[in-house]
DNA sequence: TGCAACAGTTAACAAAAGATAATTAACGTT
DNA sequence: AACGTTAATTATCTTTTGTTAACTGTTGCA
């Protein structure tokens, strides 16, 4: 399931971690395979799936009444990805979570992973490191929605995460910026008229 | 410093903790009063202070380059308040903490804090619950630049959080909605002149 | 090879938001 | 009671975005 290379690979990933602490992250998990477009996690499932991307691409989406879909978030290799309805708010999901690409996970079960986290205090600090990190991602999120214009939103994507303008299709990274295709399309052509000054 | 009635209180706010969990954690906090309009945390400070609000309001803002000032976010009684540059990210914070009202809160030192929290499993677990609180809002708030127009943001914000309205300025809500002052107004009216139907 | 499906761009118009400035309103202070 | 300060509204104009629909380009598949 894991190669040597893997796993010298992941001790980097969870710092800190033991070989004991991962292989006991990783014996509970399942590999899960999702090809491009495929579903992960429907809209109004209610089962705690955490899972660990170990290749491809996953996005959030939700139809709104007027019927076209809106992206919330995006998740990529060596990323955890989860509901965040079912996994804290104990809701069905608002959210559908489909694979872009062919993808790869494992698949834990949240439920019985907080055990196993609580009596593993090593691991236990490692999901707190985790979850700042995750609080910190979206409160700067939240940030360039109250700081940035849209075109300075596009422009912050362009530098921090230039890999993925060649993996998502440019309608979706539109909707994750707040606007819509159309306005992300205007957007990039006022940028190439404008001289590099 | 906690009357009985506050105790009563503070267990009830701290679910699950027992009455020496809650003094262990206010004996290490000092009681801090900030006359309205006073600053909590100054624009490029690096303490790590964590407050909690047992009176009073505060917001974060910051000047954008242009000179107007933005807020980014809210807090007022019984919620937790800290940078979150200087504490997750171990960075000068970008923002200023400024009272809107007389406030007193709770200060302590997080670095402190966390020895203490590691060493008390229930504090631990408390600060869990916490932060998964904290991203919960923060997913949240960024759903809602996603999926609502400011003019839906607005009344989410006047259906959730009526009592705001009477205790900040709307100029500050309105750049809190990532919109500016003139435009909230326009907004107002837009909604007032709406028939109920 | 041809065609269906879909992403991206462009166009045209309506609606909303930003910028700036003037006006009105509310409040506290002297 | 008059003044100064600041928040909120209104007006005017510019810019941007949303909406809808047409057009272009690419890709994969029959």
């Amino acid at each position: 399931m894991l190669s040597t290379e893997d796993i010298q690979f992941y001790l980097g990933i969870f710092k800190g971690l033991s070989l004991g602490d991962l292989y006991e992250l990783f014996n509970m998990a399942q590999v899960k395979r999702i090809p491009a477009g495929g579903i992960y996690i429907e809209q109004g499932a209610t089962s705690k799936k955490l899972g660990f991307i170990r290749k491809g691409l996953i996005r959030a989406y939700r139809i709104k009444d007027n019927g076209d879909d809106v992206t919330l978030m995006l998740r990529w290799e060596n990323q955890f990805i989860a509901s965040h309805d079912t996994v804290i708010l104990s809701q069905p999901s608002r959210f559908t979570y489909q694979a872009l690409e062919d993808t790869t996970l494992m698949e834990m079960d949240y439920g019985r992973m907080e055990n196993i986290l609580d009596s593993n205090p090593k691991l236990s600090s490692y999901r707190n490191v985790i979850l700042l990190r995750m609080l910190s991602e979206a409160l700067e999120r939240m940030e360039s929605f109250v700081l940035l214009t849209p075109e300075e939103r596009y422009l912050q994507l362009l530098t921090e995460k230039p890999n993925i303008f060649n993996r998502v299709p440019n309608k979706h990274l539109a909707t994750l910026l707040g606007i819509t295709p159309v306005s992300l399309s205007r957007i990039r052509k006022r940028i190439s008229q404008t001289p590099k000054r």
